[in-house]
RNA sequence: GCCACCAUAGCUCAGCUGGUAGAGCGACUGAUUUGUAAUCAGUUGGUCGCGGGUUCAAUUCCUGCUGGUGGCUCCA
C-alpha cells in the first residue's frame, strides 16, 4: 500500500509503499544528483539513503555542498578511520568521532601512543576499507542489547554513552566493525574517495581535564580530488599569512626565551603600527564621548580583595611582591583603578556618564600550553574603558557600544561578525537579581541594534554577562576581540555612589568594555588578516624611492625630501643592485607604493608609480602622487 | 597543566643504521651602473636548545629540564 506521501522540491508529489529508501527514489532521478547525493532531508530531518524512510514529507537530497552533507560525509569517515585504527591496533577502544567545522576527528584510547609514524599504516587501512565499499547498516536495539555488543567489544566508552544516552540507540555495522552512531551514515565506504589524516592531539574524555586524556586524530576527506588538493593548498596559504612567521619576515616583532613565554617585544616597524592604530583609537574615543585616564601597574593586594579578583581570578594573578613589607599585585584588569578614580570625588547625576579609556597593560597567568603567538600572550594591553551611568542611561549606552565597536572593527575591514551574548558562569560575584538586569540590558541592547547574536550560556565573565564580539578574517577564521560587560556588582563591592536629582546616594551601574580585545591580539589578527601587507594608512614604510643607476641618486634623494616633507613615510634604495632585485624587495616586504627614477622620469620631472600586487601604474607628477597618498590615507583605504 | 611531536648558522632546511657539521637565502667586501619580482665573485657565520647518562667516541641512543608546534581545558 502506497503510504509514503513525498514532495518535490519542485513541488511534485509521489506516493510511495513503505520501506522505500532515499536511494530507490533517487535511482527515478536523473543527473548530477545521482551520483553526488550523501543523504536525504524529510523536513527537517536527515536520514540515511540506505535507511527506510520511516515517513514522508517534503523531500531534500543533500550533497557534500551542504553543511548536512559535509557532517554526514565525513561522519562516515572518522568511522572508517576508527575501523582502520582499529584493525591497526586491536586494543584501541573508541570514544566520540564526530564531524567538525573542515574534516572530522575520533578520540581514541588505544592502549598506547599512536604517533604520527602510524598514520601511513592507517591511511592505508582506510583505503582498504573505502575500496571494499561495504555499506553502513543502520540497526536499533535496546539499550540492553546494546550494552550487551559493547561490553563485548571491551567499548568501555561506548557503553558510558549509552548509559548515559538513556534511550534506546542506533548502532551502525560496516564490515566487522560496529559503532554506536545516531547516524546518518553515507550508503557506502566507497563514496570517501579522497581522505588524510592531519594530526594528532590529546583530548580529555568528555573534555574534563579531570578524566583520562584521549588521543583526537583528525583528518579530512572529500568526494573529489581537487577538493583534497585545494583544502591542503589553502592550509599552505593560510601558513604562509601566520603572524608568528610574518612577525619574523617583517621585523615586527618577537617573543624570547631570554624574557619568557607570552612575552611580547615590539619591534620599530610593529610598534609604528601599533602607534598609528592607537592614534586612530584615541582619535575616535575622542569623538564618542571618551576621556582617557591612566592606572598604575601594581596595587595593594587588599584592593584585589575588594574587587573579588583574588576569590574569583587568582589563578590568573602573579603571586604577590612585597613593598614595605605589604604584600603588592600585578594587575590582570584596570577596572579596580577606574572604580576608585570615580570614587575620589562625589559625583552627581548631572555629569553621568562617564566614559574613561585607557590602553591599559595587563599580566595573566596563561597555562604554559595556550600560549601562541600574539594571539594568547601574559602580558597585553587591552584598549580598556569603563563607563559609570545611571540605570536610565545603560540602554543607550550599551547599544552607542555596539555600534561604536562594529564601526572600529569596520575601519580595518572586519565586516562580518558573529556576536554573542554570554550569561553567567558558575562561578560569579553578586546577586543572582543583578545578573538578570545586566543581562536583560545587554539583551535589549542587541534587540535594538537588530544584529543577530547567539547566547553562550555560562559563558559570562565572573562579574557580569558580556557581549562578545567576533571578527572574521580574509580567509574566514573566527577571532575574539570586542566584549562589552555590564556590571551591578564591583560598583557595589566598591561602594561607588552618585548624588541623584532627588538629592540622596545612588548606585551608577558600570560597563567594561574592549574594543579590539587586546593590541597584541589585534595586531596578530590584522598580520593575518592583511596577510602581512598592511594597508597605506598603516604601513610602517609608505613608499620605497627606487633609483635606477647612481645617476639618478640624488633626484631620488630630492624626491624622497619632498615626500617626507608631505609626512609620507618614504626610504630610498640606493643600493648597488639592479631594478628587478630592488622591486622585488620592495614586494616581499610588502610596501605599499615604489617610485622608480630613471633618466625618463628626471628629464619629465615625473614618478614612475608601480603599486603592491599590482605592478606599474604609469608615470605621475609627484604632486599628483602626493595628493593620491593623501587622499587614501585620510581615507583609511584598504586596497 | 595534559597528550603527541619538534629544537642543527640571522632565516629555510640537509646530515642513512653513533666517528665533533653542510646547502640556499641573508649579512659583509669587491666588481658591476642596471627600466618593473633575485647580477657576479669572495668573506663571514654553529659549545648541533641546556644539563645528566650509556659508549673508546653522542648532533645522532636514553633521561631530566627549557622553549616551541598542533590540540584538550581555559581565554582579551
Amino acid at each position: 500500500m502506497p503510504d509514503i506521501k513525498i514532495i518535490f522540491p519542485d513541488g511534485n508529489v509521489k506516493q510511495y509503499e513503505h520501506g522505500v529508501t532515499g536511494l530507490d527514489i533517487l535511482h527515478e532521478i536523473n543527473g548530477r544528483l545521482k551520483k553526488e547525493a550523501v543523504a536525504v532531508k524529510i523536513d527537517e530531518a536527515v536520514y540515511d539513503l540506505q535507511r527506510a524512510l520511516p515517513h514522508g514529507g517534503a523531500l531534500r537530497f543533500l550533497t557534500f555542498d551542504s553543511r548536512e552533507g559535509k557532517d554526514v560525509f565525513w561522519h562516515s569517515s572518522a568511522h572508517v578511520m576508527a575501523h582502520a585504527v582499529k584493525q591497526v591496533f586491536p586494543d584501541a577502544k573508541f570514544a566520540f568521532g564526530p564531524p567538525v567545522d573542515e574534516g572530522f576527528y575520533y578520540d581514541i584510547d588505544a592502549g598506547h601512543s599512536i604517533s604520527l609514524e602510524d598514520f601511513d599504516k592507517i591511511e592505508q587501512k582506510m583505503a582498504d576499507i573505502v575500496k571494499a565499499d561495504r555499506p553502513f547498516e543502520r540497526a536499533e536495539l535496546s539499550v540492553d542489547e546494546a550494552i550487551e555488543i559493547f561490553n563485548q567489544r571491551k567499548e568501555d566508552y561506548k557503553v558510558e554513552q549509552i548509559e548515559r544516552l538513556g534511550e534506546p540507540p542506533s548502532i551502525y555495522k560496516e564490515g566487522d566493525f560496529i559503532d554506536l552512531c545516531r547516524g546518518p551514515h553515507l550508503p557506502s565506504t566507497g563514496y570517501i574517495k579522497y581522505f588524510k589524516l592531519l594530526s594528532i592531539a590529546g583530548a580529555y574524555w568528555l573534555g574534563d581535564e579531570k578524566n583520562p586524556m584521549l588521543q583526537r586524530l583528525y583528518g579530512i576527506a572529500f568526494p573529489k580530488k581537487s577538493q583534497l588538493d585545494e583544502f591542503l593548498h589553502r592550509l599552505e596559504e593560510a601558513k604562509k599569512r601566520d603572524h608568528r612567521r610574518l612577525g619574523k619576515e617583517l621585523d615586527l616583532f618577537s617573543i624570547q626565551d631570554e624574557i619568557g613565554p607570552g612575552l611580547v617585544l615590539w619591534h620599530p616597524k610593529g610598534a609604528f603600527i601599533r602607534h598609528k592604530i592607537e592614534e586612530f583609537w584615541k582619535q575616535r574615543h575622542l569623538e564618542a564621548g571618551y576621556e582617557f585616564v591612566n592606572s598604575p601597574h601594581i596595587a595593594r593586594k587588599n584592593l584585589w580583595n575588594t574587587s573579588g579578583h583574588l576569590d574569583f581570578f587568582s589563578e590568573n594573578m602573579y603571586s604577590p611582591m612585597e613593598v614595605d613589607e605589604q604584600d603588592y599585585l600585578v594587575k590582570p584588569m584596570n577596572c579596580p583603578f577606574h572604580l576608585l578614580i570615580f570614587k575620589s570625588k562625589t559625583r552627581s547625576y548631572r555629569d553621568l556618564p562617564y566614559r574613561w579609556a585607557e590602553l591599559g597593560t595587563v599580566y595573566r597567568y596563561e597555562r604554559s600550553g595556550v600560549l601562541h603567538g600574539l594571539m594568547r600572550v601574559r602580558g597585553f594591553t587591552q584598549d580598556d574603558a569603563h563607563i559609570f551611568c545611571r540605570p536610565d542611561q545603560l540602554n543607550d549606552e550599551v547599544v552607542k557600544l555596539i555600534d561604536f565597536s562594529t564601526g572600529l572593527l569596520k575601519a580595518f575591514g572586519f565586516d562580518d561578525i558573529d556576536v554573542y551574548l554570554s550569561t553567567r558562569p558558575e562561578k560569579y560575584v553578586g546577586t543572582p537579581d543583578n545578573w538578570d538586569r545586566a543581562t536583560e540590558a545587554l539583551r535589549k541592547g542587541l534587540e535594538k541594534t537588530g544584529v543577530a547574536y547567539e547566547i553562550d550560556p555560562g559563558e559570562g565573565v565572573f562579574y557580569g554577562p558580556k557581549i562578545d564580539i567576533k571578527i572574521r578574517d580574509s580567509i574566514g577564521r573566527s577571532w575574539q576581540c570586542s566584549t562589552i560587560q555590564v556590571d551591578f556588582n564591583e560598583p557595589e563591592r566598591f561602594d561607588i555612589t552618585y548624588i541623584g536629582a532627588d538629592g540622596e546616594k545612588h548606585r551608577p551601574i558600570m560597563v567594561h568594555r574592549a574594543l579590539l580585545g587586546s593590541l597584541e591580539r589585534f595586531f596578530g589578527v590584522l598580520i593575518e588578516h592583511y596577510a602581512g601587507a598592511f594597508p597605506l594608512w598603516l604601513a610602517p614604510v609608505q613608499v620605497v624611492v627606487i633609483p635606477i643607476t647612481d645617476l639618478q641618486h640624488e633626484h631620488a634623494h630630492k624626491i624622497n625630501a619632498e615626500l617626507l616633507q608631505a609626512h609620507i613615510r618614504s626610504e630610498v634604495d640606493d643600493r648597488s643592485e639592479k631594478v628587478g632585485y630592488k622591486i622585488r624587495e620592495a614586494e616581499t616586504t610588502k610596501v605599499p607604493y615604489m617610485l622608480i627614477i630613471g633618466q625618463k622620469e628626471i628629464e619629465s620631472n615625473t614618478v614612475a608609480v608601480r603599486k603592491r600586487h599590482d605592478g606599474d601604474q604609469g608615470s605621475s607628477t609627484i604632486q599628483a602622487f602626493v595628493k593620491m597618498i593623501h587622499d587614501k590615507v585620510m581615507s583609511k583605504t584598504l586596497s
